[in-house]
RNA sequence: GCGGGUAUGGUGGAAUUGGUAGACACGUCAGACUUAGGAUCUGAUGCUUUGCAGCGUGGGGGUUCGAGUCCCUUUACCCGUACCA
């Protein structure tokens, strides 16, 4: 009987569908697993090979959890809301609805040809109303929350109220965009506006004024990639930095908890690091400088309080607020030439422009509290408006900018750590004694930086204070397809529309792009207000907004009066595997645990984290070939060939070419500029050059999992996939490999029939058979725990070619359960066929059973004199005689007993060897 | 610059975690069956050498009876981040 991939595949997706083989529900009596995909962005250009690498293992791994006798819910859905949709509709007027849908059906089909165990009965879409409805009404919470740092924990604004009602901001400590000192009494007397105004510097969901790259042509904020030399990369207008009242929320508050959970989280270490190092918490000092002259103190942080000192002059950012206050008249002139220069440039720029020195004189002077010396302040676009508080004490000696910007004006530098040479460059590294330095002189700089602290606080010149890199989250942008916020503005104030009123539906409009007076595009919409006549926001939620908490409503996904269920939240928990690509860790993954933090704090779920074990998949690259013109010509050289002539390199489509040898009548077929191709060939065959590369549709490389499918089946693309080496790596997808794999299936079917019948027998297998069979059952099960898929299918074919032609029931249907998570199509069949009536999805995961393993060999480590010194694995028929002499033959052992025969050699059958001399 | 990672045959990759390096698969070669083979099966296949033998896990050094694995050093590539005071 022939492996008929295509008939059996269809049937089994048919009948798993009408089944509802994959439907799950909460069920009390079986223990919960939940294996979660990064749900995907449904682009118009279809999954080619890579996408569905995660999707393939973490079905595997719901697939042999279930086996396991988990109840595992295992969805999916679609991140829909996105740029690539709004611009194909600026551009071509098309509705990003319409082509969403359009993209999202046929995702669906090709994520059904591959035979996931999804519940699609669970299906999220961000873009559906019923969806972001909880999108909205998690930003309502977050606008009428602010964070507590006595409690470490979000609270209603109502109690923050109350507080400035009893004692102003006296005893509040709350996260704050700038700290405020008011007393009730000026509490009482602010108006609506500026109450609202006071409360938006403390809500989790806030308005504020924050610098964006701003192209007045193109009437939109533009992100730093669409940005260049100043320019908007499409049309080439200028951009701007500008100051706009944007919506923020306040992600930092959460900086401290979200840098301790990482500990506890099963994700991979350098994961964990990229976030450490994105909240970038730094212990330092605030420290108040006196201005000559001027009314206020100039407030900096610094991590190297000991250097004070050495400072010799003070840096404050184009954007500080004292910029104009600072500056002298007679520099006036200098100072707005320097702004109007940095103004131009984008952030980016400045960070390309890598340390080329640039800054102009206040014409103020500081006041160093230690050495009571005046010291000039600058300012400088290296000091940075968004950090710390765009304030820096510049000590020249110890720290490399600041090294360089002394040197390019002349500023003094004064050495105050020992240990190096400041001739040619700064010493920054933490050690040494410290000198000049007055009373800190002599001590090391661990020891100084703690006196100082100590010190800056007993002088009342500044605290202790921890610092985070974490900025808050700019929350709107002007775009169409996105969720609407939830906010209307009377008199100009925000303020949020009744839960009841959830969703806010976006309206339809058929021009995507921004209005002449530069507003965003749901200006254009018709009645764009409340039923009393009020603005609505204008702006909508980013990409991150929708993906924050979809994870939540899978576990309830029609629940139309919460988020999500106390029973399903109860039940469900949290994710216990997510798999999905890295390239979401400063993103998705930290405003999830933010958002998840957040809804923990306020009792909605039960979980402070919503991911628990992380797994990144790598990238599947492309391996493109290519084709060898001779120049001038239409004429191609094969490889072997090419170095005799003058060639040209060009990208080839890899679905004409197969084991590098090239279709030579396909590439004629393929483009009219090759109908008329001459070939100069190698032992009568073109032989492509190639080259791993990122897998794209101008390289020619993509290859179609259809197209796979089409060829070998889905049982044969899910096991390649996980073949191609370790999930977790990076590795080029080469289609000539899936021979192996196809093979290997076909060889397993075979075993099964004999002609068109069954030729399964009920023989009582070999000692040898089962230990083959429970080796591998071994070896597969660990291998699956580690997420070490491309060895379990190598275990596969090991045991396949061990077994010969072992036709026997009792090896080959747990075989059949076995393989099911990798080939559940191929599995099914043959499940049935040997007279199963269940789904093998629901038979139970095989189980190694060890003596069919131990009885026959041992693995010894062996002790000499008490140390290891190696191990062998004995076979159990030899007799502690035989194995006394195998020890004391080999060369190592000869080496040791120099000669002499060992007193005992001890044999326990189960674990030690011991050797005594 | 800083942080993280990788390096093994012609190719993708194994290696029980310090114990026979190269499992498994691709490719290649040879053979069988075939009108045919991009089907199926069998065998060979790290390199050098006719052979004996020697050399082999990016390079150099070290620890050890024994190193792909541990330590030091160095090179190349990949990823993240970027004037974070």
């Amino acid at each position: 009987m022939e492996y008929n991939f295509k008939e059996l595949e269809s049937k089994w997706q048919q009948r798993w569908k009408e089944n509802g083989t994959y439907h799950v529900e909460i069920d009390p009596a079986r223990p919960k697993y939940y294996v979660l995909d990064m749900f995907p962005y449904p682009s118009g250009a279809g999954l080619h090979v890579g996408h569905p690498l995660g999707y393939i293992a973490s079905d595997i791994y719901s697939r042999y959890k279930r086996q396991c006798g988990f109840n595992v819910l295992h969805p999916m859905g679609y991140d829909a809301f996105g740029l690539p949709a709004e611009q194909y509709a600026i551009q071509t007027g098309q509705h990003p609805a319409v082509t969403t849908e359009r993209n999202i059906t046929r995702y669906r089909e090709q994520l059904d040809k591959i035979g996931f165990s999804f519940d699609w009965d669970r299906e999220v879409r961000t873009c559906d109303p019923k969806y972001y409805k909880w999108t909205q009404w998690a930003f309502l919470k977050m606008f009428a929350h602010y964070y507590d740092r006595r409690l470490q924990k979000a609270r209603p604004v109502e109690e923050l109220v109350a507080a400035f009602d009893r004692n102003g901001t006296e005893g509040v400590d709350a996260a704050c965009t700038s700290e405020l000192h008011f007393t009730a009494d000026e509490w009482r007397a602010m108006n609506e506006r500026e109450r609202e105004q006071t409360l938006q510097n403390y809500r989790l969901a806030f308005r504020a004024d924050t610098m964006v790259n701003w192209c007045p042509q193109l009437g939109t904020v533009l992100a730093n990639d669409e940005v260049k030399d100043g320019l908007s990369v499409r049309g080439g207008y200028p951009v701007v930095q500008k100051r706009m009242k944007q919506w923020l929320l306040r992600v930092t508050a959460y900086a401290q908890r979200m840098l301790d959970g990482l500990d506890a989280l099963e994700w991979s270490d350098s994961l964990k690091e990229i976030q450490r190092n994105w909240i970038g918490r730094s212990v330092g000092a605030q420290v108040f400088f006196d201005v000559k002259g001027f009314g206020g103190k100039l407030e900096i942080f610094t991590t190297r309080p000991d250097t004070i000192f050495g400072v010799t002059f003070m840096v404050i950012a184009p954007e500080h607020e004292w910029v104009n206050p600072l500056t002298t008249p007679e520099n006036k002139a200098a100072v707005e030439d320097y702004l109007e220069q940095t103004k131009k440039r984008s952030e980016r720029e400045r960070i390309a422009e890598t340390r080329r020195v640039s800054g102009v004189f206040t014409g103020s002077y500081a006041v160093n509290p230690f050495t009571g010396r005046e010291i000039p302040i600058y300012i400088s676009d290296y000091v940075l408006a968004g950090y710390g508080t765009g304030a820096i004490m510049a000590v020249p000696a110890h720290d490399s900018r600041d090294y360089a910007f002394a040197r390019h004006f002349g500023l003094e530098i004064i050495p105050v750590v020992e240990g190096g040479d400041i001739s040619k460059e700064s010493y920054d590294a933490k050690e040494g004694r410290l000198i000049n330095s007055g009373f800190l002189n002599g001590l090391d700089v661990k020891e100084a930086i703690g006196v100082m602290f100590d010190e800056v606080e007993k002088r009342g010149l500044g605290k202790r204070l921890v610092n985070y890199r974490l900025r808050d989250a700019i929350f709107s942008r002007q775009r169409y397809w996105g969720e609407p916020f939830p906010i209307c503005y009377k008199n100009d104030i925000a303020t949020p529309l009744p839960e009841t009123e959830l969703p806010l539906e976006l309206p339809s409009i058929s021009d995507f792009g921004p209005t002449e007076e530069g507003e965003p595009p749901l200006a254009r919409a018709e009645k764009w207000e409340t039923a009393d006549g009020y603005p609505l926001e204008r702006s909508t939620m980013p990409g991150f907004a929708g993906s924050s908490a979809y994870y939540l409503r899978y576990m309830d996904p029609h629940n139309d009066h919460a988020l999500v269920s106390r029973e399903a939240d109860d039940y469900w928990r949290s994710v216990d595997l997510y798999v999905g690509g890295i390239e979401h860790a400063t993103g998705h993954l930290m405003y999830s645990r933010f958002w998840n933090m957040f809804l923990y704090d306020l009792g909605y779920v039960c979980e402070a984290e919503p991911f628990k074990k992380l797994i990144n998949q790598g990238m599947i690259q492309g391996r493109s070939n290519f084709v060898y013109r001779v120049v001038g010509t239409n004429t191609f050289v094969s490889l072997g060939l090419k170095d005799r002539y003058e060639t040209q390199e060009i990208h080839v489509d890899v679905n004409i070419v197969r084991n590098d040898q090239l279709d030579l009548e396909a590439f004629r077929a393929w483009h009219p500029e090759f109908a008329d191709a001459e070939f100069i060939l190698e032992e009568g065959k073109y032989i492509c050059g190639w080259a791993i590369e990122k897998m794209s549709k101008s390289m020619y490389n993509v290859v179609n999992p259809d197209y796979i499918i089409e060829q070998y089946g889905a049982d044969t693309l899910r096991m390649y996939e996980m073949f191609l080496g370790p999930l977790e790596q990076s590795k080029p997808w080469d289609t000539n490999g899936i021979d192996g794999v196809h093979k290997f299936l076909k060889r397993f079917w075979r075993l099964f029939f004999e002609g068109d019948a069954l030729a399964v027998t009920d023989d009582a297998p070999t000692e040898r058979e089962l230990k083959t069979l429970h080796r591998t059952i071994r070896k597969v099960r660990e291998d699956i725990e580690n997420f070490s898929f491309n060895t379990s299918v190598a275990a596969f074919m090991i045991c396949l070619n061990e077994l010969g032609d072992c036709r026997k029931r009792a090896i080959l249907e747990p075989l059949v359960a076995l393989l099911s998570p990798f080939a559940p199509h191929i599995s099914e069949e043959l499940w049935h066929r040997l007279g199963h009536a269940d789904s093998v999805c629901d038979a139970a995961y095989p189980v190694c059973e060890e003596r069919y393993l131990v009885e026959q060999t041992f693995e010894y480590p062996v002790m000499i004199n008490g140390k290891l010194r190696f191990k062998q694995e004995y076979d159990l028929s030899m007799t502690p005689d035989q194995i006394k002499a195998d020890v004391v033959t080999r060369p190592v052992a000869q080496k040791w007993l120099d000669g002499k025969a060992p007193k005992k050699v001890i044999v326990v059958p189960g674990k030690i060897i011991n050797i005594v001399f």
